[in-house]
DNA sequence: AATCTTATGTACGATCATCGACATAATGCT
DNA sequence: AGCATTATGTCGATGATCGTACATAAGATT
């Protein structure tokens, strides 16, 4: 006991990771986080005490039995802040209001097509918000952050859509300054898919260190995790699978443009042209997919089966390039039965190198309808308990969730 | 001038750090280093003494002129510490020991089978080095680490070949006790490509947050930098793509066995076996091209050409996956001439998304020949050179390059 | 019920990092 | 040559941080 230079080695344990250990589940209790980090109990005190008065712990009722005096298990104050959880969709924008432990606590859906523009939409969005912190009585929490889900490709430094999408008419539009007037919390913006990868990883996966998410929807999108962070690439287009070009299938016309692309053949859009050619399913065939399946239709669940083959060739080589882990399937398609999912695993157990897939665990993923705004709200709420920011503020007197300078 | 709260924000800028800045130039003088830092000058006066007693760091010549006097311009110590570079190919091992500055004291090639298994091959390696070492009156130098380049999958961490490959026998094999025994320096291992990529990044592209390697040789692979890292994958196995699936080429044999794999498409072997079917180029089917394309064999140079749009396929979906901001094509084939990357390029830009590859920077590898020893060196810099190893080194007395626990 | 064991609260002193001030050095400018 | 200007060297004061020591709390054990 007391052995020496038994120190972590590495120094510098601000509140912020102190923090960190208690929502990590790594060290709950005061002596614990002391032996955890080798510095001195009172020390740890000290930090502790930072939290208590800044709000952002509380001591729970349980208590660790021990052959002496019980310890006092501590727990992030669920209470110290609020989260603003937006998941916006081509037509319909998903809104929660959650505290920080991710329970949600008012959620509402808005008919709003993405089409109609920035301003409108942020307004609208804005107005909503008010409403329903006013009516549940939350008007006096502050707010943690407000993280938003976009489909399109979002430069996430600058929180602006960064390219061509559906999204026509937000294409750097500065999204942070619309919202700044209104609250002052830290306005976090990023890609859909990148957000439901990162609600995958943090809810079900979070001791693995690779992860690679696809969305099979109406379209075609992935999302990875590398060394336990998001890769977002150059311009934020990283995932960006839907278009890219799959040899071998008869190059469809796809609704890009182009001829082939890989959401051209296994987009629900793409599958409901095939089960019935000639008549269109108004762009809405992932979930017409998913209700044939529901019947039992044995064209759609072929179908379905045969897509995720041609999904598999696609799977089968980001897995020889990225070697992750584990891969989660998502959207419409891969929640209808477990047939897109069987032909995806069915290609790739084929297809690649037997040592990336020995230990590879591929399924659907186990999120209802949830998974978008859980993401935004992990966004948020790994940003919030960013031991630098923590720490900063902490030490400048500033309330944590206010924002400091500029800053995101 | 002075203004309030203009800090850096982060604090904990101990030695280590304050040595990252003179060694990135971002502050070269200790003036330039406090405002950096926002740190006192008298307190960078204390780290730059830790630095200079432990011998790391020089006064240069050279002086910064200003208005009044001069400022000295600090420097990294070359002579600080010995890097033993190791490239170890299918049969012949390149070593190299350098100085901090990456400047190559001596340099060997040893004829190493590495079919003659781990034993064999690693002491006469360590005998060589030794030889070297001594010849080169370096023997008073401390090493500051070893950095080996693998043809194979590598588990970086544990420091073994993780899969099949080539290296039959090395599979698990525990190469860093091996080499214990003989230096008490740090020794990292790692896959010869990932080696290239590190090279090619810290060399020329070190600004550039995302890049993509692809070498193409008599095999093919791959190596990635995601947010200034290299991203090894779960067992070690990014980027391994030559043996990845490639429909609509008709499906060769590959030597893997399987087939249509990207390698028995456009591996140097392939392209040879392509050129005068029924030969047997003996193995080295890219030096045969680079050799056929020297003389200007124009069949050859259709071939490479042909082969890049092949290659290029892959990439591109490469690309859209990981939106990088550089390719860079290394390898026998891509320096022969430029009629690989040229095919590689024109795929690129016919199929990737616009967003993508709109600032998408495409082209072969300035390296001669050493890019693989460049990599291995620059692996032991980082790790030398790593703040957190440094600064608790040299909080603990101990030297910086004396290995501190069992750690790598 | 008394005792043992472990967690926690609190206070004081030692240590360390950091800073500010003053002295000195080296060049450009007039 | 002398002055202005900027870089550097050095030292003591300050304040935060940390650890030890002692006191108290709460349950387990006997």
């Amino acid at each position: 006991m007391g052995s020496p230079q038994e120190t972590t080695g590495r120094q510098g344990f601000g509140p912020g990771r102190v923090l960190g250990l208690i929502t990590s589940r790594q060290a709950q209790t005061r002596t614990a986080i002391a032996e955890v980090t080798g510095l001195a109990r009172s020390t740890i005190v000290q930090r502790l005490d930072a939290l208590f008065e800044a709000g952002l712990i509380l001591e729970t009722d349980e208590r660790r039995p021990s052959k002496g005096r019980p310890s006092q298990v501590l727990q992030l104050n669920p209470a110290a802040g609020l989260i603003v959880a937006l998941d916006v969709g081509e037509e319909r924008t998903r809104i929660a209001v959650s505290d920080l432990g991710l329970r949600i606590i008012t959620e509402r859906i808005e008919l709003l097509p993405v089409g109609d523009g920035p301003e409108v939409i942020l307004s609208r969005i804005t107005t909503a918000i008010r409403e329903m912190i006013q009516t549940a009585g939350l008007a006096d929490r502050p707010i943690a952050g407000i993280g938003i889900g976009l489909p399109a490709p979002v430069d996430y430094e600058a929180g602006q859509v960064a390219g061509w999408s559906i999204m026509s008419g937000w294409d750097g539009y500065d999204i942070r300054s619309h919202l700044r007037g209104e609250y002052e919390a830290a306005i976090l913006i990023d890609n859909d898919v990148n957000l439901l990868t990162l609600a995958e990883h943090r809810r079900y996966w979070p001791d693995v260190p690779h992860l690679l998410y696809i969305k099979a929807g109406n379209g075609i999108g992935s999302g990875m995790i590398v060394d336990r962070r998001i890769n977002r690439g150059a311009q934020g287009a990283a995932g960006d699978i839907g278009h890219a070009h799959i040899r071998g299938y008869g190059d469809p016309l796809c609704r890009c443009g182009n001829l082939g692309c890989l959401e051209a053949l296994v987009g629900g859009w793409a599958i409901a042209r095939d089960l019935h050619p000639g008549q269109d399913s108004g762009g809405h065939g992932a979930r017409e997919i998913a209700a044939l399946v529901e019947r039992g239709d044995t064209a759609a669940l072929a179908a379905l089966r045969a897509g995720g083959r041609v999904l598999g060739e696609a799977v089968a080589y980001a897995t020889s390039l990225l070697n992750p882990n584990v891969i989660v399937i998502g959207g419409a398609l891969a929640t209808a039965g477990d047939h897109l999912v069987a032909g995806v695993r069915e290609l790739i157990y084929q297809r690649s190198l037997p040592l990336a897939t020995r230990q590879l665990r591929i399924g659907p993923t186990r999120f209802k309808s949830r998974a978008g705004i859980a993401g935004a709200a992990y966004l948020v709420l790994d940003h919030a308990l960013d031991p630098d920011n923590l720490d900063q503020a902490l030490a400048q007197g500033r309330h944590p969730f206010r924002v400091g300078v500029a800053g995101s």
